[in-house]
DNA sequence: GATTTATTGTGAAAAAAATCACATAATAAA
DNA sequence: TTTATTATGTGATTTTTTTCACAATAAATC
């Protein structure tokens, strides 16, 4: 069975709203909520949940419990995650900072630089040499990073990362990564994101005149 | 003509490849060599060119500089779009100090925030009170924002941004904001596209299995 | 306990996106 | 000048994704 990325991101999606509904008190959810809640069909939500192999009651919804902690089990969302940053810049920073993951079971075990001025070992996150990087995704057995490099450096970051072991990757550097098989990469692309936005908004402005 | 999302971003990408090519020193490209430069088939180069209206020369390509200047005139960059941003945290800041949007024709004019200690109006993108942004984005025709304020802010924020003018947004806080006519929502969620990583890395190992 | 009502679950249908494949045209070679 | 070669441009086809539509069924009402 192959997921589509869209489905796995409406899972993460369906997961969040479910977070909020738990914490409003709800115990039940139809999927004309969850679908108004994340702006897609109700049917899409169905058959999302089909797909997975979730099901709730005819007539009854879905026990809000009994999803979410399917949902998570999908996601791998069960267990805490330990994760690497490379790139203790602006973006690698905020990403530190924020609390959220933590929450969220995801736990940033250190970050690496290779400016000796952003090394710092006592802080509760260290940020450590890139020397250091293989030793550490070996030693913690990491499988997941992060690349907030600049661009320029985020290839050689990319063959670092897998030459350790590294087997899951979100990059921020606005550039096409090789691909290597059997390694996921995911990128964040801020700029393009924001050209989209130019771009649907420039275009709705034409339609208009 | 309605164009997916997809393609205005490999739009972008094109446009990121095209920059690289000519500093390179080249003037002439192939849709296979776009095509390999962004991970993608040469005939969803051309379909996507075609769409567009952009056309090369049979046997010989595409003139990089002609069509570099076409795409910047699709994505509406041959003129400086001004931005603002609210929200002066972690993610804010990084927005602030990223040196190539100023190269790339996107200008951040302000950043706001509700915090008084974070004003800051000398800074050479002042920080303002957030009271001042239906003012400020009147007075100076902005017409694109970011969000970078908290989940439980976001709502509020974009609400007041619309009230003001604003007709697009790029909003980073984790939540589905409501829709307005004529109002381009584009969302970037970290965190989700970090759970996609998880996913599909933990999809990959099972499988091996 | 029968009947009505509301919601799921899922094949079938429709829509959207990507790929194929080849006629067409520009260039290079003979 | 003729022929061979090599890319484009796009209609047709395939694949993927979403929506439709309705039978199945659980709960509520009568
Ligand atoms: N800041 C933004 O708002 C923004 C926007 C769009 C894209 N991006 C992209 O995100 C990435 C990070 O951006 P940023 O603003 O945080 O950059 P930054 O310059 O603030 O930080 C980059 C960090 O990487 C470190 N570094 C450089 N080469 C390294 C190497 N080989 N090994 C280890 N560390 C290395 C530097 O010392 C620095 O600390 C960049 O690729 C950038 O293009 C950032
Ligand atoms: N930092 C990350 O790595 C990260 C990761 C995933 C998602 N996000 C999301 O991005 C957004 C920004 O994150 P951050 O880490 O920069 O947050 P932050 O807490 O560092 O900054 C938020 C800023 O918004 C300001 N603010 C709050 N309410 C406001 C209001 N009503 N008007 C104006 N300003 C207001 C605060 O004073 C603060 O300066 C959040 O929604 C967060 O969930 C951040």
């Amino acid at each position: 069975m192959n997921i589509a990325k869209n489905c796995v991101s409406r899972l993460s999606s369906y997961k969040n709203a479910l977070t909020k509904l738990k914490n409003l008190g709800f115990t039940r959810v139809f999927s004309d909520n969850l679908a108004d809640l994340i702006s897609v069909t109700s049917s899409q939500v169905r058959k999302d949940f089909s797909l997975f192999g979730i099901s709730g009651n005819r007539k009854g919804g879905y026990n809000i419990e009994e999803l979410f902690n399917q949902i998570n089990h999908i996601l791998g969302k069960d267990i805490v995650h330990n994760i690497i940053i490379v790139g203790a810049g602006y973006i690698g920073k905020a990403l530190m900072k924020y609390k959220t993951f933590e929450k969220e079971g995801i736990k940033i075990r250190a970050v690496f630089d290779s400016d000796p001025a952003k090394i710092n070992r006592e802080s509760s996150i260290p940020i450590l040499p890139v020397k250091e990087l293989k030793e550490f995704i070996q030693a913690q057995r990491i499988k997941i990073g992060i690349i907030t490099v600049p661009e320029n450096s985020a290839q050689l970051v990319l063959d670092q990362m897998i030459d350790a072991g590294i087997q899951g990757v979100l990059n921020f550097a606005p550039i096409n990564l090789k691909e290597y098989p059997g390694i996921i990469i995911n990128n964040v692309n801020i700029e393009l994101e924001l050209e989209n936005v130019i771009y649907y908004t420039q275009t709705m402005e034409n339609n208009k005149k």
